[in-house]
DNA sequence: ATTTACTTGACAAAATTGGTCTGTTTCCGT
DNA sequence: ACGGAAACAGACCAATTTTGTCAAGTAAAT
C-alpha cells in the first residue's frame, strides 16, 4: 500500500513546473536539478504524463515540456492516474482497472463485505485527490514560503 | 498503491471468524475451506495477527484460533496494521513507519508541499479504517444476507 | 548541417510479494 | 503414557514489480 516513486516524483515535477515556470517549456535538466531526480527516469515519467495529455512537449533548441492545461485544471488524481498503474487499493473493488489483471478472480464476487470497504476507501481517496489541483498546491507552496526559482536559464550562459 | 493479499485475506479471515464462530477456537482448515485461502499461507497471516494481539491460539486437538477481543473492539485498521508492513502511502508523510526504511531520504524534508497531501490521504484512510469494527462488518454481512455456516465440525465425522 | 532535445525500447539490479516446505512444539483423547 | 492433531518457527523460492540505466534513433530549430 505504497505509492510508487513514479507518482511521487511525477507530482513533484508537475508542481515544480506549475510553480516555477510560465507557459514556456522547461527542460528535463532543470527539473532534475531542482527536484533531485535522475533525468533519465524523469524522461520516462514525463512520457506517461504526456500520453495522459497533461504535458505537451516541444523539441529542438529551447524546447522542453510545459503543462498542457492551466494549473487549476490539473488535479492530483489526474497525475496519479497517469503515473500509477493501479490507482485502486484493490482490484475487485473497482469497476474498471486499467490493466485487466484479475488473474485471481475473487470467489465471492458481488456478495463480499470487504469489497464494500475497499470501495469506500477508494472513493474517499478519489474525492480528495480529485479536489486538489496544481493551483491549490502552488498556493500552499507560496504560503509555506517555498522560494520560487525564476526561469532564468540564460543565467547559466553568462 | 495496492493492498497486499495478506491484508485482504487477513480481513476476510478475521471477519469469517467473527461471523461464523463464537469464542471457541476454529481451525485453519475451516477458514481455509470457507474462504478459499491456502492453509499454509493462512498460518503465516495468522502469525502476524497473533503477534499483534488480535488472535489468540490454542494448540493441539480441538485447538485453533479465536479473536482475543470482542468484534466491536477490533477495527479494520488494527488488522491492516498487523498484516500490511506499510500502512502509509508514503514514507515521508508518516511520523513512524514500522520499518525505518528511509533509504532515500527526501531532500525536501519538512518544507515539501506534496508531503502534506500524502499526510492528508493517510489520515483520511486511518479515520475510515479506524472507525470500522468487525462488529459493523458482521452487521453488514447479515444485511447482505450472507449465509452463516454454523460451527458444526462434528458434521464431517458422521 | 548541426545542434539540441525528445522518443523508443532494451536491459537489469534489487526489493517485494505470494506462497511452499520442513521440522518442532504443544496439547488432547484414549 | 502415547499417538496424532493442531499451531509455531523459519528457511526457502519463483514470479513480479520497482527503480532505474543505457544506447541508438528521430524530429525540430537555427
Amino acid at each position: 500500500m505504497r505509492l510508487s516513486t513514479k507518482s511521487r516524483y511525477g507530482l513533484r515535477a508537475m508542481l515544480d513546473i506549475a510553480y516555477n515556470c510560465g507557459p514556456e517549456p522547461v527542460q528535463i535538466q532543470d527539473i532534475s536539478r531542482r527536484q533531485q531526480i535522475s533525468p533519465r527516469y524523469l524522461e520516462q515519467i514525463f512520457q506517461n504524463l504526456k500520453r495522459a495529455g497533461l504535458l505537451k512537449s516541444k523539441r529542438g533548441p529551447q524546447g522542453g515540456y510545459a503543462l498542457s492545461r492551466k494549473p487549476g485544471e490539473i488535479t492530483v488524481l489526474d497525475i496519479l492516474n497517469a503515473t500509477e498503474q493501479d490507482v485502486l487499493l484493490v482490484d475487485c473493488a473497482g469497476v474498471t482497472p486499467k490493466k485487466r489483471r484479475r488473474k485471481t478472480e475473487c470467489p465471492f464476487e458481488g456478495n463480499c463485505v470487504t469489497q464494500t470497504i475497499w470501495a469506500e476507501a477508494n472513493s474517499l481517496l478519489d474525492t480528495l485527490f480529485g479536489s486538489l489541483t496544481l493551483q491549490i498546491l502552488c498556493q500552499r507552496a507560496l504560503d509555506m514560503g517555498m522560494e520560487k526559482e525564476a526561469d532564468n536559464r540564460a543565467m547559466y550562459y553568462i
